[in-house]
DNA sequence: ACAATAACCGAAAAAAGATTCGGCATAAGG
DNA sequence: CCTTATGCCGAATCTTTTTTCGGTTATTGT
């Protein structure tokens, strides 16, 4: 397994909420689920800039840390569902706020993004 | 100047957020600005865990986003004072809410992560 | 038999992010 | 003069995250 070669802090509430659904696609696999999008085929396609992979080892992230839940019939092919826990149905006033702040502010960032690309 | 490889999702709201302030110390940076703690060399003695290079960085871009503000005198040695702009005092209620989520459930994540040190 | 399918997993490689280390500028104090 | 202090910057290196690609399993339909 890979080992991490530089210390945690888990003492910091930021720390810890962006280590359970910080990484590049968590936010989108839990929007997915909320809105019924629920076996694996599925969310990669509804997130197709996401590799197959990621989403993979994300979804068995979040099932490790308790935020969704996992069923799977012993069907073939098999057909899993996730489904959001009562913990990770908490996450998602927190990802709305935040999408709410990133579209507000949307416009003022993407001029900023913009002045970067004509300075190139 | 460095070249992104890949493309950017600039139309998620959570994106633009992670992108403005998701950086490994930039919610910390915030944070000591918040508390009065506005020079450089204060934050990174406040932040001892972090390199001065990224503080630096990560103020650099804080201010290229106009999350914060720059006073500078000419006197020497140089005394920098940051301050938060009306965007970035937008952003801490976020921030308190994503450490009081951490922290709500810091045992139930922590003892996962326990969890998997044995395993090993 | 054999292709197709869904869910996973392992490992190498690429990309992104963070660290380390040294440098510059400038003025004040010894 | 020489050291000290602060803020900043560049480049090499190292660490972590993400991508890419292929393989496995087990059943169903042809």
């Amino acid at each position: 397994m890979y080992e991490r070669k530089i210390e945690e802090n888990l003492d910091c509430g930021i720390y810890l909420a962006s280590k359970v659904f910080g990484g590049k696609w968590k936010c989108c696999i839990l929007d997915a689920i909320n809105r019924g999008i629920v076996r694996p085929v599925h969310i990669c396609s509804y997130i197709p800039d996401a590799s197959k992979r990621l989403i993979e080892m994300q979804l068995a992230e979040l099932l490790f840390y308790g935020i969704i839940e996992k069923y799977s019939e012993d069907t073939y092919p098999k057909k899993t569902e996730y489904s959001l826990s009562i913990v990770g149905k908490s996450i998602l006033p927190l990802l709305s706020q935040m999408d709410k702040w990133g579209l507000a502010h949307s416009e003022f960032i993407k001029e900023r993004q913009n002045e970067l690309q004509d300075s190139e």
